[in-house]
DNA sequence: TACTATTTGTTCGTATGTATA
DNA sequence: GTATACATACGAACAAATAGT
């Protein structure tokens, strides 16, 4: 599979689903780094703009995490730990702005969650490394 | 306040910072356009891919949504539907990737919540739109 | 320590495409 | 049909962080 030109899908779209699927199938193992984006850029034969805007894709579905100097890697999800959702909780699922996210020191296309207690207390826990429970 | 060229701040995330206070302080109202891209570079005397880099941020936050040849909108927060954890159930929340989210007509910035049953079945719901309870 | 090479981040410029009003 | 506005894509230059020499 390679990059359609003449597609109506984007360019960098189509990258960054190639790249996924990459990483489904395997063949980016999590952890590793994937190449340089001059380096796919050259393999793909686009522009780095693209590949960049691919791996921002990528990052923002939590998919891969980028540091400054270091090539891009297949993010590793992280064990979860189980909270308990109170009798008469609620919880609902967002986005943190970015200087929560910052604050947090949470990775890029993590959602947090927060539980509402009866008593009006509010917890914020990160979606990566939060499940949910009720006990039965 | 302003733009700060000589911050260690990118320029892109400061106006993004801007805007979201903005939102918070009611001066940019629910459903209501913001400024025009160029308009927005001009008022802040940045470029035009600043100005785009940060409404992409606050789109990934689920605060902005954009569509083709319209202005940037402030999000309006749907309702939520409440939906029960069950009795042995766990929850996780995770963005979608972007054909899934594509697939399922949410916004960008949404999160997508997983409730698992005790029987192995799996419901997804959209993020914003959904609250988790349990009963007291 | 110092230096170099690699890599990602930021910013600007330019051009073209596509959707809306 | 025209004007406005956002989307995509390429190139280029420099900054900043990293890793290794």
């Amino acid at each position: 599979m390679s990059i359609d030109r003449r597609s109506h899908t984007p360019v960098y779209r189509q990258l960054a689903n190639l790249i996924r699927e990459g990483i489904y199938a395997g063949q980016y193992v999590a952890g590793a780094p994937l190449p340089s984006e001059v380096t796919l850029s050259q393999e793909y034969g686009v522009g780095r703009d693209a590949v960049r805007q691919a791996l921002a894709l990528l990052r923002s579905e939590g998919l891969v995490s980028t540091e400054r100097g270091e090539r891009s890697r297949v993010r590793v999800p992280p064990e979860r730990v189980s909270v308990e959702l109170p009798p008469g909780g609620r919880a609902v699922a967002r986005m943190p702005a970015d200087p929560e996210r910052v604050e947090r020191d949470m990775d890029e296309g993590v959602p947090v969650i927060e539980v509402h207690h009866p008593d009006g207390t509010t917890e914020v826990h990160p979606g990566d490394k939060t499940e949910l429970i009720r006990p039965a």
